[in-house]
DNA sequence: CGCATTTGACCTGCGC
DNA sequence: GCGCAGGTCAAATGCG
């Protein structure tokens, strides 16, 4: 695997690329809450033997404790961060009346899940939820990083 | 024709 | 134990 470089914290390496996106109408980072492993605290001390014999699904869920949240003022919900992800599904959720995007990493052997909903009181945000590390980096990224430090300029 | 999206059903966890 | 809410799956559909 050449993905061997992928940094200690792979949270950090989301980026948004405003020039990317097509119809950019406004676009600023507002705010990103940054939530880390300890969020999901191994509990399994206190659980039975039998929450063992759970499904995978269950492992899977520990494994992608990396989670972030990002809070932007956007007028576009899904922007492309230069990965591929494709959407599994929709729910309206009680705290809004605006419902929730689920997305996954198209990526062969990523799973990393995305959640995008708007903000309650506040049309004008967009609430992105990453969860889970990219096992690879974002095409764009490698594409970014081979231009030279102005090409943007 | 292949792939992404849509959408309702299903599953699971949590609170009462 | 039941009901609710959130999260995921999968078949059908649409689009490139």
């Amino acid at each position: 695997m050449d993905f061997s470089r992928e940094s200690s914290n792979p949270n950090l390496n989301i980026t948004f690329y405003p020039d990317n996106l097509d119809p950019v109408t406004e676009f600023e980072l507002s705010d990103y809450l940054m939530l880390d492993g300890g969020v999901f605290e191994e509990d399994s001390s206190s659980q039975s033997i039998a929450s063992k014999c759970k499904t995978e699904a269950r492992e899977k869920k520990l494994e992608q404790r990396h989670r972030v949240a990002f809070i932007t003022k956007s007028e576009i919900e899904v922007m492309d961060d230069g990965y591929k992800w494709r959407k599994y599904g929709k729910k309206p959720v009680k705290n809004s009346p605006n419902p929730r995007n689920y997305y996954k990493c198209s990526s062969g052997g990523c799973n990393v899940k995305k959640r995008i909903e708007r903000d309650r009181d506040d049309h004008s945000y967009v609430i992105t939820t990453y969860e889970g590390s990219h096992n690879h980096y974002s095409p764009f990224t490698v594409y970014y990083n081979q231009m030279p430090p102005n090409a943007w300029t």
